[in-house]
DNA sequence: ACTCAACTTCTAATTATTTAGAAAATTCGC
DNA sequence: GCGAATTTTCTAAATAATTAGAAGTTGAGT
C-alpha cells in the first residue's frame, strides 16, 4: 500500500491555479512567464507537463487555439481555498479553527490594524447570523 | 532539478509528532498502536522506517532501552505549528492572515459560541499590546 | 510547397513519501 | 545455553511530485 495522492492542489499546482484565477485563459508561454515573475523558473515542457496533469486531475481545462493551447481553471477559488483550509485545520489543529486563530494571534505577526479588522469581521459575521 | 524536500513535517510525520507531543517517550509498539487508534494501520517496520527518517530530519530523537528504542519529539509543538501555519498562510493566502480568517468565517463552520471566543481572544491580544 | 519557429507529445530521470518483507540481532524465560 | 518472541536493520517497492530533453507536429510566412 503506497501513499495516497493529495486530495488538494500541490504547491506548484496552487501557484498555477492562482495565476489562472487572475486571468481568463492563458497560454503555456504566459503561465511560464508568470511563474518566472513569481521567482519560479521552469522549462517550457515542465509547465506543459504539470498543466496536463492538472487537466487529468480536473483542476483545469484546455482548448486548442491555433498552434497552441489555452488553459483555464475549472475549480473555483473560494471552494478550493475552503477545502484546503479545512484539510489544514483538520490535520494540524485537530479540526479546531479557534486553535488555529489563537496560534495566529499568538505570534506577533499581526498588526494592531489587522486585529481591529478581524474584530470587525467577526462582528459582521455575528450580526449576519442574528 | 527535482522537487524540494518539505521544510515542514509531512502528513504522517505530523501525526506521529502529535502522538509524541502528548507523551514523554514512547516505543515503536506504542506509537504504532496510537496510529492504529487514530485509524492509520501500518506494519511495525513501516513505523520504524518513518521514525528513523524523522530522526535524520531532526524531528525526534531515540535512545536504547533494553531490547527496543524509545522515541521522543525534539521539535516543540508551538514553534512547529507556527512555522507550518506561516508557510500555509504564505502559500495559500498570499501571506495575509486576515484573508485566511475571513475565509474561515465565510464558511458556516464556526459556531456563534466560537465566534465570541475568537473576539475575546482578539480583545485580549489588543489589550496585551497596549 | 517549403522552411523555420513555436509548440506539444513522449519519455524518463530524480527526489520525496509511504509502505513493508526478509534477515539479522537481541533479550527473556526456561 | 537455547529457543522463541520481539525488535531492529537492510533492502526495496510503489506512487507522487517535479523537472526537462528529444523527437514529432503544426502553423505561418514566403
Amino acid at each position: 500500500m503506497p501513499r495516497q495522492p493529495s486530495e488538494y492542489p500541490t504547491r506548484l499546482e496552487l501557484e498555477i491555479l492562482k495565476i489562472l484565477w487572475d486571468a481568463d485563459e492563458l497560454t503555456v508561454r504566459t503561465i511560464r512567464q508568470r511563474l518566472s515573475d513569481a521567482g519560479r523558473d521552469s522549462a517550457h515542457t515542465s509547465v506543459i507537463t504539470i498543466l496536463n496533469i492538472m487537466v487529468d486531475k480536473g483542476y483545469v481545462a484546455k482548448r486548442k487555439d491555433g498552434k497552441s493551447y489555452l488553459f483555464w481553471a475549472i475549480v473555483d477559488e473560494p471552494n478550493t481555498m475552503r477545502a484546503m483550509l479545512g484539510d489544514f485545520v483538520d490535520r494540524a489543529f485537530d479540526g479546531s479553527p479557534q486553535l488555529l486563530v489563537s496560534n495566529l494571534l499568538g505570534d506577533g505577526n499581526i498588526e494592531r490594524e489587522e486585529l481591529l479588522e478581524l474584530r470587525k469581521l467577526i462582528n459582521q459575521t455575528l450580526k449576519k447570523r442574528g
